[in-house]
DNA sequence: CGGATTTGACCTGCGC
DNA sequence: GCGCAGGTCAAATCCG
């Protein structure tokens, strides 16, 4: 996520599956059903009473009706009402089991938080020991996989999953607790304030409405992709992961098919789909690699890991609504526009690198400090990022090349490059910059750009 | 012969 | 509810 290779996993107040903007986001607070929460707040702000009452009313008008027989009036509605206050006593009992659950899942979540916290500081210690060695320029160092996600977005989704799933047994928890308060409240007859009730009211509308951002936050996070257009006459850009064809379609309006392919350096690795075109290849990566990354592809994870993370940083919006306004200042920047695009009206949010320009455009186009940190590192670097006519080339000498050296050198660039926070500044103001201009640069079809 | 690729069938989500 | 398009699966085929 990070644009850091090895070295730089993000601390964990900055990383956007944990927080936002230095606010924290919790676990136990993500709102996976914004729909059904929001009906709730819309009930609970304006018709929980009146709507309340209606169903009571409206049970004991037609029980009473379908009850004639040879009972009276008031009988039949004194024995409806004890039916009345048996079904509520039950919901209540029930309500306050559902609690004592919703509670202890509570606890599993603020310990799952815990736990990733720590796991996530230990790999910050580890990452930034191999930072320190790779400073230090270790020679004759063998070319070892590193463990590092490729578009780290948090934690996986397999891993996510059941909290997801904690988080909604949650949510639904607290949602019925609210409801149970309010029926003990009607059975109790009023006893709290309505103007308590309300302010009560207010505050978990609040809340939920701060649930509801975050879930849409989560879900950016998991849905984000990564576009590259590089020119190629490869299939598909070799990033030094191997990928394997599992299918091929032809995509609606472009003659060229669109190949999807998956990473075979572990069996159940969720990467990428992959359309393909006469001279430019638009890969698109989306999901995150589960296995440890040559140094061969960690440039590209880097640099697509830093766009995804830039463009869910930059796209999400604020606990308050509002765009971080530090973001749009950096979108004055006029570089990049031509190099990152924003695709608003594909499904998911999908930040396009186009690396087919030509180098020295390209760092032109870039602010003075991105070119900086690109010229002053090694050239194989740069040509995987600013000369994709050579990548694939490049990369298959890099099978053949396996030397020492290479390794060393390819590490120590795409260290450098990574784990620089001037670099991941300077990403930043670059991909940002297309942020105000996402409507305008979108193509609706991140795939199809057929240049031939 | 084993792994990679091809390709038609199937599944699923979304818009109308 | 239906049709369409995108995505995935899996058997057949290819190739080293």
């Amino acid at each position: 996520m990070e644009p850091s290779s090895n070295h730089a996993i993000p601390h964990p107040s900055s990383h956007p599956l944990l927080s936002f903007r230095g606010t924290p986001l919790h676990m136990d607070a993500l709102d996976f059903f914004p729909q059904k929460t929001k009906e709730i707040q819309d009930h609970d702000h304006t018709h929980h009473h009146q709507t309340l009452h209606y169903h009571v009313d409206t049970s004991l008008d037609l029980l009473t009706k379908n009850t004639g027989g040879n009972r009276s009036m008031e009988e039949n509605e004194a024995l409806e009402t004890v039916d009345e206050k048996s079904r509520f006593v039950a919901m209540v009992s029930e309500l306050h089991q559902m609690n004592a659950e919703n509670q202890r899942l509570r606890e599993l979540v603020d310990e799952m938080n815990n736990n990733c916290n720590a796991l996530r500081m230990q790999l910050i210690n580890i990452t930034q020991k191999q930072h320190n060695q790779g400073n230090n320029g270790v020679s004759g160092e063998k070319e070892e996989m590193v463990p590092r996600p490729f578009l780290e977005m948090g934690v996986s989704e397999k891993e996510e999953q059941p909290s997801e799933e904690k988080v909604k047994v949650d949510l639904m928890h607290q949602c019925k607790g609210s409801d149970q308060k309010e029926i003990e409240d009607k059975l109790d007859c009023g006893r709290e304030s309505s103007k308590a009730r309300m302010e009560a009211d207010q505050q978990l509308s609040t809340k939920l409405s701060k649930l509801d951002q975050n879930s849409e936050t989560l879900s950016m996070i998991k849905k984000a992709r990564v576009s590259v257009r590089a020119r190629s006459d490869s299939t598909m850009i070799a990033d030094g992961c191997q990928w394997r064809k599992y299918g091929q379609k032809m995509a609606k309006g472009n003659p060229c098919p669109r190949a999807y392919y998956r990473c075979t350096m572990s069996s159940a690795c969720p990467v990428q789909r992959c359309a393909e075109d006469r001279s430019v290849v638009i890969t698109t990566y989306e999901g995150q690699h589960n296995h440890a990354l040559p140094p061969t592809a960690q440039a590209m994870a880097a640099t697509t890991s830093a766009a995804a993370s830039m463009l869910l940083s930059g796209s999400m919006p604020s606990s308050d609504g509002q765009i971080n306004p530090t973001m749009l200042q950096s979108a004055s920047l006029p570089c990049s526009q031509n190099m990152a695009t924003l695709s608003a009206s594909a499904p998911f949010p999908t930040i396009t690198l186009d690396l087919t320009q030509n180098p020295t455009n390209q760092l032109g186009l870039l602010s003075p400090l991105l070119a900086r940190k690109f010229m002053s590192v090694p050239k194989i670097f740069g040509h995987s990022l600013c000369d994709q006519t050579k990548l694939a080339g490049l990369h298959e000498s890099q099978g053949r090349d396996s030397s020492p050296s290479f390794a060393n050198s390819f590490n120590a660039a795409t260290a450098a490059i990574t784990a620089d926070p001037n670099f991941t500044a300077a990403l930043v103001a670059a991909i940002t910059s297309v942020m105000g201009n996402s409507h305008n640069n979108s193509t609706g079809e991140e795939h199809c750009n057929n240049n031939a």
